[in-house]
DNA sequence: CCATCTTTGTGCACGCGTTCACAAAGACAT
DNA sequence: ATGTCTTTGTGAACGCGTGCACAAAGATGG
């Protein structure tokens, strides 16, 4: 029952379907820009081309928030900035500890847009004893031991894991048990969490994968003019004649 | 026509489900996690569990690669290995560059996750002359000067876009102009590329909003017993008594 | 006050993805 | 050879997400 559970809740929360929740920082970053220069109102048609989304599918995500625009003439984006931070909770303060301070939990620690949009990193986490009290990112490393404190004493409700792959279910287990209940996972391994725990993970291995597999498909098709059907019924799925013995074994 | 392409393609790609794609890294990985202990055969329900995944779902999946599994027994380990690696692409090698050299471009320069599977990290480049020469993971940054050559005479055709997002549509354009047709895309931007073109984004701060909508939610909804259904009606939607106008406007 | 024009909000239909549930297939023992 | 038992492969149903197309709403001008 409590094995492998890494998806999205997937039941919709609060009417507010996943799709939609997905996109709202989308359309908030589109808005900020738009905000800062001063531009009053938008439309959905702008605002769509602006975060690279159709225009009905943002009305009816606006749909779902309640958010009223004006006919005829379109959203406020102040009032659509406010509504939009205050429906994703960041008009409130979130501590996030980062867990695994080597290259990636560094870069993190000093990317700026965590700090930007409500979220504080409030720790930086690591194993090694080397590491504690050097500072990152203007702020001391702390040792793992004190995890669970630090997690407690300030009120941290999310942890971001930039562990090796060994060590994050170990760490992610702590965590939780201290009390955190969202997870942004970079270790490449898949987390299991008990119910009620959200875990989102950011698999740079995966993309590139899948952007590979495009990508030989592109390959695959040229000089076969356009690409509709299945024209390589040369190699297909190459079943071999010997049944399904594999005839190369890769490393 | 050429506005704010992002999404995927969406056409299944030669019958296999675009869902089915994006998990066949994670069953990949499981795969070879089983292979390295010598496990000669795994069944559906084990591997889903390895995957975080349902065995429905994963059978599903296999059927589309046409991978055979033996009714009785379970899939050959080493088999779906090959099948997997190969339906992916990753029996070749992908050249690939990184633009951007700060925190994060650093950072993933260093991962080893790239070389492991089939990428190869070409060529680093930024576009801070001080940088250039200056050792990354073993590697000379390059200037964007050279860019087009970088890519031209390595016959690379994936990028990894890590700029600051002020940057990165000027670099993802000339990307794009000199033959790179997939691009991993870590700037907080959406970018616009022409069609054939495959974009996939990773964005740390979308991640964290999400978690923190799910985060609010869970905040929302404490000291109402359990949290299965909807017990919320209490504050629901929090349309205020005052209709629509907010009392508040943060900067 | 009325007509026109713009833009929102949404009912509806369609397609993709997920899950269930079961028949078919093969291993294995007798 | 036959029966039993395990596990795959998939047909079918369901639900979510998307996009079309249009009616309703309001602004704007005369």
């Amino acid at each position: 029952m409590a094995t492998g559970r890494t998806h999205r809740p997937a039941t919709r929360s609060r009417g507010i379907p996943e799709a939609t929740v997905a996109r709202l920082p989308l359309y908030l970053r589109a808005l900020t820009a738009l905000s800062e220069r001063s531009v009053p109102t938008v439309s959905s048609e702008e605002l769509a081309a602006a975060a690279g989304v159709n225009s009905a599918k943002l009305r009816k995500d606006f749909s779902y928030l309640g958010s009223y625009g004006t006919r005829g003439v379109g959203y406020d984006v102040e009032y659509l900035v406010y509504q939009i931070s205050r429906e994703l909770g960041l008009t409130q303060d979130w501590p996030v500890v980062i867990v695994g301070i080597g290259n990636l939990g560094a870069a993190l620690a000093n990317y700026g847009g965590f700090a930007s949009r409500g979220f504080r990193v409030a720790a930086l986490i690591d194993a090694d004893p080397a590491m504690a009290g050097k500072p990152v990112a203007g702020m001391p490393v702390q040792h793992t031991d004190d995890l669970e404190k630090i997690i407690t004493d300030n009120g941290v409700s999310i942890g971001v894991i930039a562990t090796p792959a060994g060590a994050a279910q170990q760490v992610c287990d702590r965590l939780v048990a201290a009390g955190v209940t969202s997870i942004l996972n970079f270790a490449p391994t898949v987390l299991s969490v008990p119910d009620g725990v959200d875990v989102r993970k950011v698999d740079l291995s995966i993309e590139l994968q899948i952007l590979a597999f495009h990508e030989q498909r592109k390959a695959g098709e040229e000089g076969s003019g356009d690409g509709t059907a299945a024209p390589a019924a040369a190699q297909e799925h190459r079943k071999g004649p010997d049944g399904d013995v594999p005839a190369v074994m890769p490393a």
